[in-house]
DNA sequence: GTCCTTGCAAAACGTTTGCAGTTCA
DNA sequence: TGAACTGCAAACGTTTTGCAAGGAC
């Protein structure tokens, strides 16, 4: 699903279809890097000089909120956005915080997860943590450099 | 393994033991409810009415650093601390924030993720997405007076 | 005695909010 | 036309930092 499609499904719940969401939306649709607001902010600022950063706050929000969009988030670093809300999980690089997708069927938990804590559950989210094949080459040229 | 040993650990790794991380991680070791760093504060701060936020975060960090605990973050709420690091999952109220431990046997998935990605992987973390019994309740009432 | 840690305050950071002006429908 | 949206700036809450005083070893 292209950026125009989604936003004439918006559009039906009332949401305005605006350049600057477009643009936004087709940048996060576009890339597999999970950017963060700033870095979403410096793109769309390219086409669309300016665009605020409240106003990216705004849309990936309002697409959040929808179900467009994933916020993923660490606690030492900005959220990552992610435009392909389904079908895969992450790894996530410990030195260089780089998220990389892991395509994978989706786990069969769900139903277990529910009978267990009783509560109503819509979805789930998996990360490996790690540390990715640059940051090594990095880690091992500063060993024999010692 | 309690605090005293943790704490011990550390020692050998050059860590002081001071008091007012003796009791951080006694309370987050005493507790499954996956406490803020303000809520831990306030805990703290009934037995050491000096401590302040900082040395929360200080030791708290430096716990994370270490692999004793565990940071969750969100986008929209503060990090929350898991004093039991391993061997659990975890189901979050998308309605009320609260985070409620799914215990069950640890996925096996970390080589495949190691061999698709060329990360190498030192672990992985799995929530669930949901809405916990006491706000389904809320949310029934709540139409029901409409 | 040394150097790590504490408490405090200020600063930094990401994110949200309020408002006046603008734009989409 | 009118509600929704934008850009801007100020505000907010969480987390980090700098520094002098204190405490562990």
């Amino acid at each position: 699903m292209d950026a125009i499609q989604i936003l004439r499904q918006l559009k039906e719940k009332g949401v305005r279809f605006t350049p600057q969401r477009q643009a936004i939306l087709e940048y996060l649709l576009g890339t597999d890097t999970h950017p963060t607001a700033e870095e979403i902010y410096q793109h769309v600022r390219a086409k669309f000089p300016g665009v605020s950063l409240g106003t990216i706050y705004n849309t990936l929000n309002m697409l959040k909120e929808h179900g467009y969009i994933l916020e993923l988030s660490y606690g030492d670093m900005s959220s990552r956005f992610d435009g392909h809300a389904k079908n895969h999980y992450h790894v996530v690089c410990s030195e260089c915080s780089k998220v990389v997708d892991f395509h994978r069927p989706l786990l069969q938990l769900e139903q277990e997860a529910e009978q267990k804590t009783d509560f109503q559950i819509s979805g789930h989210r998996l990360e490996f943590y790690g540390i990715c094949p640059e940051c090594r080459k990095k880690r091992i040229l500063i060993k024999q450099a010692d």
